[in-house]
Parts: C-alpha cells; structure tokens; sequence
DNA sequence: CAGCCGTGGGG
DNA sequence: TCCCCAAGGCT
C-alpha cells in the first residue's frame, strides 16, 4: 500500500482531492531516507538524554546555531547525571548566548528530577516526558518517537508549516483554533510504523525543501498535492503571525572596573536573563551617582550604548565605566561580585553584557 | 488566551 | 536598515 503513492501518474493525482493519510506519511518517509538529514550530532542515536538536550536547544533556534553548543555541553556533561550535579551556574555559563535561558534552567531541574524520581531513568512514555519542566507535548513526543519508538505526532514550527501549505491550511498556527486542527491533521497522518523516520522527514523536509521562503517545490515529495503550490499560495501560506511595534527602552548600567575585575550582579532567577551574571542597573538617578553612593567614586565616563533587540522590545543599553583602584569586598551573601575579566568565557553573560565586557578588555 | 522569554540569520 | 522568525513552553 505503500507503493501506490509513487506510483499514480500525474494526471490522476490532479484530480485528488487531497493526499490520502498513507501517501502522505509514506512519501515523505521514502523521501527522508534518500534526501533527509542523517549526520547532524544528535541523529544515530537513541540516548534520551542526547535527543533531549538536542530538542531543548533547538527550540526556537537554529541547527548551525546549536551544534557549537550542543558538542560544547556533552563534552561537559556526558550523562545526563553529571548535568544534574553540576551548579546552575556552570549550566548558564554552557548556555551563555544561546537565549531563552529558562530552557538551561527547566534542564538542570528536569535532570536532577531524573535522577531523584525516577532512579535516573528518562522516562519513556511522552505523557510521563511532558511532566517534566520545559519539555511540552511537541519535545516529549519527539523523544518519545524517537528514543522508544511511540505512535505519537509532533507539532513544531517546520510540521506546521508543512501542513499548512500541503492541506491549505488558513489562520495564523498559533492561534488556538488553527494550532488544534493541525494537531488533530497530524495525529490523523500518523503512520502505522515508523514514526521516527517520519518525524525527522517533516523535520527535514520543513527545513530544506519546505522553507519559510523561497520553498524548494521542484525537488518537494508532496508537490503534486500540495495545495498552495497548486494554488500559487507558498508564500501566503501559513499565515504571518498577527503584528505589533515593540516597546523601547532604555537602561543605563555601571561598568564598575578594578584592576582586572569588573563588578557584576546575578540577576533574579526568573525573567530577563534569570539567574545570568549582568551589569548592574541604575536607578533613576544614573550609574554615576550609584557608583558614588556605593563606592565613593565621581568620576567615571559613558562607553558607546548599544541597542540589544530581543523579541518583545527593544533595549537601549548605556554603560557608564567607573575605575576603582582595588576590588572593595563585597558581602559573601549578596547578588554583587567581581568577575575576572580574563575568565570571561565560561561565565553565564548574556551577550550584550559579554560585548562590552569584551570591548573592555582591548581598549 | 496573551504576554513573556534571546539571539542570530536571511531577505 | 528593518522585518521576519527558527526543532516552544510557561504563567
């Protein structure tokens, strides 16, 4: 029944209405194991600690971005045991200017529940997976499929994506209505075996072939059903998300310098950069004053300000530079402390806070 | 639900 | 330069 897919001549698959669930989970699978992707570092294996430290960086982010970060953090923590003993601190630091660092945070504690509920064995099942923090239904059914083999669907960006051109999907996919129809579609094209293969062939296919630009239609498995090809719809389809201007703002931080250290603080653990070591912000008042109510210093100058673009808003970053001539002690207890300024790569900085520092160091 | 959470690449 | 958003999840 497989085989009926490649086998319909053209005219006949014009008149389809639409794919039938076999050929399409069964095409895209023939396809993957010509054309996919089968060598990237976290493939040819079936670690559940492996696939899922791949799927947690890889959320929201791109596979030539991870790879460096990836090698970097397994070298570091080869089993998911030493992930778990490690301090925060020492994750963050294997994070630093990958973003969204509340995914580093919800794998450190997902590791130690691991190790604490579970004897230290991943769990199995995707419904046990998606129990622990920062992995939801889409990541825990990838590990699922593919570490143990289970019958369940994905539902990332390139999956979407898929699907909305192929079956002519209308609707922006984060919206409630659209996001539970394309689950229920991907659900329905489950194949009865394989699902592994098949979900690093949507996968594949959406980042290859099926790309949010410029799609690759000629060289597409799904391009004599697809709809917006039909259509001439790819580059509607799916829809944009809805749009609006993100705030400004603006935010002076001191650069407090002594010798070869550089003061910093350890930010709160949730929000912005949680738990990251940061440049102290000042108040209302300015980096000036508060270095001079802090340490008796007046004098100081502004370095060039920098504007950081995050997702949401846009932050205009003005660092006022303070000399001091030897590092005062800081209380043990508090969010404030030295950094040395020649031990600056593994310490968990977001990355404006790493460009300035690093302009600092070769003046 | 809607807002929040980073960074870098591509057009 | 500006805009879009990439293997999403949490509150």
């Amino acid at each position: 029944m497989a085989a009926k897919a490649t086998r319909v001549d053209p005219a006949a698959r014009q008149q389809d209405q639409h794919l039938s669930k076999q050929d399409f989970a069964h095409r895209l699978m023939a396809w993957q194991a010509a054309h996919g992707r089968h060598d990237l570092p976290w493939q040819r294996t079936r670690d559940p600690y492996r696939v899922w430290l791949s799927e947690i960086m890889l959320q929201q982010t791109q596979v030539g971005t991870v790879i460096p970060y990836y090698l970097r953090f397994l070298e570091r923590f080869p089993q998911l045991a030493d992930l778990a003993a490690a301090p925060q601190e020492a994750v963050l630091g294997l994070w630093s200017g990958l973003g969204y660092y509340a995914r580093a945070r919800n794998l450190h504690k997902a590791a130690q529940t691991v190790m604490a509920e579970h004897g230290g064995q991943f769990p199995q099942q995707a419904e046990m997976i998606a129990r622990l923090p920062g992995i939801g239904r889409s990541t825990a059914a990838a590990i699922a499929a593919f570490c143990f083999g289970e019958r369940v669907p994905i539902l990332d960006g390139n999956v979407k994506r898929v699907l909305c051109r192929a079956f002519g999907v209308e609707g922006f996919p984060g919206e409630r209505a659209v996001e539970q129809r394309l689950w229920a579609l991907a659900e329905d094209l489950l194949p009865a075996t394989g699902v592994g293969r098949y979900i690093q062939a949507q996968m594949d296919l959406g980042a290859t072939v099926c790309t949010r630009t410029r799609p690759a239609c000629t060289r597409c498995p799904l391009a004599g059903d697809c709809m917006a090809l039909r259509d001439g719809r790819t580059a509607e389809l799916p829809a944009a998300r809805p749009r609006k201007a993100p705030p400004r703002r603006s935010v002076e931080v001191a650069v407090v310098r002594a010798g070869d250290a550089v003061l910093l603080e350890r930010r709160p653990a949730a929000g912005i950069w949680g738990g990251l070591l940061a440049l102290p912000e000042a108040d209302a008042a300015g980096a000036a004053a508060w270095a001079a109510r802090r340490f008796g210093v007046a004098d100081g100058r502004a370095l060039p300000a920098l504007t950081h673009t995050f997702t949401h808003f846009v932050l205009e970053i003005r660092p006022w530079l303070v000399d001091l001539p030897a590092p005062p002690a800081l209380a043990a207890d508090g969010a404030l402390r030295w950094q040395a300024l020649d031990a600056l790569d593994e310490a968990p900085l977001p990355t404006p806070v790493r460009t300035i520092l690093q302009g600092l160091r070769r003046p």
